[in-house]
RNA sequence: GGGCGCGUAGCUCAGCGGGAGAGCACUACCUUGACACGGUAGGGGUCAGAGGUUCGAUCCCUCUCGCGCCCA
């Protein structure tokens, strides 16, 4: 016998056990079934899971066990990404806790201990994903940095650079001053940031007295300044273009040009050109041919070169810009400052102000291999669910810049270039390549130098749908498995992830990496706030897990998966889902006390009873509706069908309803009510499964020895056949007569119940102007209806409405109890008149729709003759409630 | 500034051309033999505002207001 409540915990840990143990997580590439394949988004190696993790995975295994159970050949494909600069970041702080630099320990010995830190820590999110009871492809796990992988890295660098995809340039680049390394337009975040506009007057060459205005938010990038730009429409200059303003501080000669770059109605309507410092003001140099002057280090102090005033020289940005100010200040050459609200780049994970750096850096070609990513949305080859994300994959990918894949990291791929002495590059998929390619071009052996830097760890996941399957070998699973079939993910991360394994899979495979690209929303606290360790508001899904369930903890994220719109979470409504899973295993308990035992083969169209028939049609519906909403990615839809199924259909009314039966002297009936539970019972577990794959297994065992299988000796529930609403029995008179019933009881206890009748108290029910049909089906549902409405007898009505009897109406007939001696006559009399009022209301608004000529000539002949039923209905019904008053009344 | 999304019951959200819904919260009552992590009943909404299309608009269109996100 099942406990009172669901013991999640031991459950939880025994199940996965044995599910992983027997190897059903696993595709099965031999056979014959239709492939449906979903690789994992990588979490971070040495991550843990959050919050975003747990939506995430969970829909995803939604989806795999949902397709396994219907037949299909289910991968999901798991694994880690190496995470470049967050991991590269964690191991440095641990270093510097005890004082140590990466410098000191050198390369190999850093990466060695960052390999250490990935060992040591690797396993976490991998078994926190186990916890949520995630049924990935164990066997298969792969890693961005094993070996098959970066394999994989290096023949795509070579080829797309030896199809000029992959270039090396000079270029100016978001440059981290903490970390020391270029990175990409995507990780920089852009911030409000309240600052100043200091107006500088530059010496006009040769006009003693006269200044050219400009206005600048960095001023200590003057000290970099080639020239000086003028809108050429902007009078107040017209005849300052052409001739030269002079660097304050620095004496330099600055060109005055003419570029539309230049706002006249911004600041002073003059601005300065730093080429070296900023994206437009490159473009603006490269366009008159201005000066480039790098004045800064890798750590973003000034040089400390001859360039650069002696007293600024080595001076942090930030301190040269304080005494740059003061001492323009003192020159008198500040005109004013104007407090200023400002977008500045921060690095994402440093959090440092980016300053645009001109080095050399690997770029890929992203506009060429962004056309039939494009194309292929547009066609529909890769559709995403929502539509609208569409737009946002458009509005990147049609802007597309130069993609900067290089690092001044560590830990990741290596680039795969050599460099000759005379600056010569060799790229090769490895060294002794390399040497040959040197030794060709130069006729002779040179010394070469591997390139330091690694690769953007977004260039190694870019390559992740295939390069898991085992690309660049042709693998029977590459075959197989590509393109898989859907992708889900959050937003965030559309621009870093999918439209880059858009360009790679159509590149390398030529064909979309999925057909589907499923966005879903972003985990946020219950206040709608974005969850975050400063906030303090995280919500730790390992924590939900142990208090609640994994069951209880899938099924809220489930349930809340509405499409476009963010998941407010909150512990109260997993608390609200673990109480849902206590009812389906209170009901099952109360089947299991009743002998409801599976019958094999039973065949759902054999039943007789009305009730069984009833139940089936509904379970048909639900497993419909269900099935549609997984296929449209209703994942809220999904969870909240069944549980209204489980809840309001199977237990409030079926099991209510059944309960005779399973209690009575019929066999025949007792038996058959038996089976139906019982078969009811287990398409539910099944139908509930892929999103509560523990208490519906732990149940479905606890019904019947399910027999021999392949899951530990015993057979499992993971891989039973997904319900198929076909096969049931719809039956519109069952249906019809059960809900009378319902009606029936309902209509009886809201009159118990508000016109202050005693719980405990049975009161007889007399059926007035029924119908023989009315009253036959009384007969039927007489038990039951006895109990649930507590009734002492129920019969049609002898003679006269008693007075003071409380009354409503069902269909033909009128519901007479007639309590004179127990109700609150002034109760009842208030409860008949707020139901004639609401008849009366539809009443008039009907009348009114009917009235309407354009309405009776226009609308749908189906519509119209509608409303009149209902016209008439309420007419009806409000009519005798108006009796009923006026009898109470007496 | 450009784009996208959202404003429906106290809260969180479904619905999206013809009768305003759910869950939670709330109120009252109930130790009824599966379940108090439960049961029964109930209160609560000019569907942000204004115009338009339509026989009919919470739903379609336009504008306004408010909120959020992305991009510049």
């Amino acid at each position: 016998m099942l406990d009172k409540t669901f013991p999640h915990a031991e459950v939880e840990r025994r199940h996965y056990a044995r599910w992983e143990a027997s190897g059903l997580f696993s595709a099965r590439p031999e056979s014959k079934a239709r492939p449906y394949c979903i690789v994992i988004p990588p979490p971070n190696v040495t991550g843990s899971l959050h919050m975003g993790h747990a939506l995430n995975n969970t829909l995803q295994d939604v989806l795999i066990r949902w397709r396994r159970m219907a037949g299909d050949d289910a991968l999901w494909m798991p694994g880690t990404d190496h995470a470049g600069i967050a991991t590269q970041m964690v191991v440095e702080r641990q270093l510097a806790e005890q004082g140590i630099r990466r410098q000191d320990l050198g390369r190999d010995e850093f990466v060695r201990r960052v390999w250490q830190w990935k060992e040591q820590s690797g396993g976490t999110i991998t078994a926190q994903l186990r916890r949520l009871g995630a049924s990935l492809d164990w066997p298969r796990e792969r890693f961005t940095m094993d070996e098959g992988l970066s394999r994989a890295v290096t023949e795509v660098f070579v080829s797309l650079y030896r199809q000029g995809l992959i270039y090396r340039a000079k270029r100016l680049v978001n440059w981290d001053p903490k970390f020391h390394s270029a990175i990409s337009d995507l990780e920089v975040e852009n911030r409000e940031v309240k600052g100043h506009l200091w107006h500088i007057r530059y010496p006009i060459e040769g006009e003693e007295g006269r200044f050219i205005v400009v206005a600048t938010t960095r001023p200590e990038t003057m000290l970099g300044d080639t020239g000086v730009a003028v809108h050429p429409e902007d009078d107040r200059f017209r005849d300052l273009v052409g001739r030269h303003a002079i660097l304050p501080l620095v004496g330099r000669r600055l060109p005055i040009v003419a570029d539309a770059h230049s706002d006249p109605a911004k600041g002073s309507g003059a601005v300065k050109i730093t080429p070296a410092h900023d994206f437009n003001d490159f473009e603006v140099g490269r366009r008159h041919g201005l000066e480039v002057v790098n004045i800064l280090d890798r750590d973003a102090r000034l040089l400390d070169d001859p360039l650069i005033p002696a007293p600024y020289r080595g001076l942090d940005r930030f301190e040269a810009r304080k005494r740059i100010v003061a001492d323009l200040e003192a020159a008198g050459l500040i005109e004013k400052i104007e407090p200023h609200t400002h977008t500045v780049p921060h690095g994402d994970r440093s959090g440092a102000v980016i300053e645009p750096y001109l080095t050399d850096q690997w770029f890929v070609d992203a506009k060429t291999l962004a056309a039939p990513a494009i194309a292929a949305v547009e066609r529909g080859r890769t559709q995403f669910v929502p539509r609208q994300w569409e737009n946002t994959f458009f509005a990147w990918m049609r802007d597309i810049q130069p993609w900067c894949i290089s690092r001044q990291l560590w830990w990741g791929h290596r680039i795969p270039a050599w460099y000759a002495p005379d600056g010569a590059i060799f790229v090769a998929h490895d060294e002794a390549e390399a040497r040959r390619l040197a030794a060709a071009a130069c006729g002779h052996e040179v010394e070469l130098r591997r390139d330091p830097d690694v690769l953007d760890t977004w260039f190694s996941s870019a390559l992740w749908p295939f390069s898991t399957l085992g690309w660049p070998e042709r693998t029977p699973e590459l075959a197989r498995y590509y393109p898989g079939e859907v992708l889900v993910t959050g937003f965030d991360i559309i621009f870093f992830w999918v439209a880059r394994m858009m360009m790679m899979g159509l590149h390398f495979m030529n064909d979309v990496p999925f057909r589907t690209v499923y966005v879903h929303a972003l985990v946020r606290d219950e206040r709608g706030q974005k969850m975050s360790k400063s906030k303090g508001n995280v919500i730790d899904p390992l924590e939900l897990i142990e208090r609640y369930g994994a069951d209880a903890l899938r099924f809220t994220l489930t349930a809340m998966a509405a499409q476009g719109r963010d998941v407010k979470l909150s512990p109260q409504r997993v608390e609200g889902y673990r109480n849902f899973a206590t009812k389906l295993w209170n009901a099952a308990r109360f089947c299991q006390m009743h002998g409801c035992v599976p019958v094999p083969g039973w065949a759902p169209a054999s039943a007789r009873a009305t009730l069984n028939r009833w139940i089936l049609g509904r379970l048909a519906e639900a497993a419909r509706a269900a099935t549609e909403a997984l296929e449209q990615f209703r994942f809220d839809a999904y969870a909240n069908e069944l549980y209204h199924f489980v809840w309001g259909t199977f237990c409030d009314w079926y099991l209510e309803l059944a309960k005779p039966a399973l209690a009575g002297g019929d066999a025949a009936l007792r038996e058959e009510t038996r089976a139906a539970a019982a078969f009811v019972l287990d398409a539910t577990l099944a139908l509930l499964h892929p999103v509560m794959p523990f208490v519906t297994e732990e149940i479905w065992h606890a019904m019947a020895d399910r027999g021999p299988g392949p899951c530990e000796g015993r057979r499992t529930l993971m891989v039973e056949p997904w319900p198929d609403p076909g096969s049931l029995p719809r039956d519109p008179a069952a249906e019809a007569e059960v809900e009378w019933v319902v009606r029936l009881i309902s209509e009886v206890r809201a009159i118990r119940s508000e016109s202050g009748v005693p719980p405990g108290r049975a009161i007889p029910l007399a059926l007035k102007d029924a119908a023989p049909a009315t009253l036959a089906r009384l007969d039927r549902w007489r038990e039951p209806v006895l109990r649930l409405a507590r009734l002492s007898e129920a019969a049609p009505l002898a003679g006269e409405v008693p007075r003071g009897a409380a009354q409503a109406v069902l269909d033909e007939a009128t519901l007479v109890l007639p309590l004179a001696d127990v109700i609150d006559l002034a109760a009842e009399r208030a409860r008949l008149a707020k139901e004639i009022a609401r008849h009366a209301d539809e009443l008039r608004r009907l009348d009114a729709k009917l009235a309407n000529p354009d309405f009776v000539a226009r609308a749908a002949e189906e519509v119209v003759e509608e409303s009149r039923e209902k016209r008439a209905a309420a007419a009806a019904a409000k009519a005798r409630l108006e009796a009923a008053l006026a009898r109470l009344a007496v």
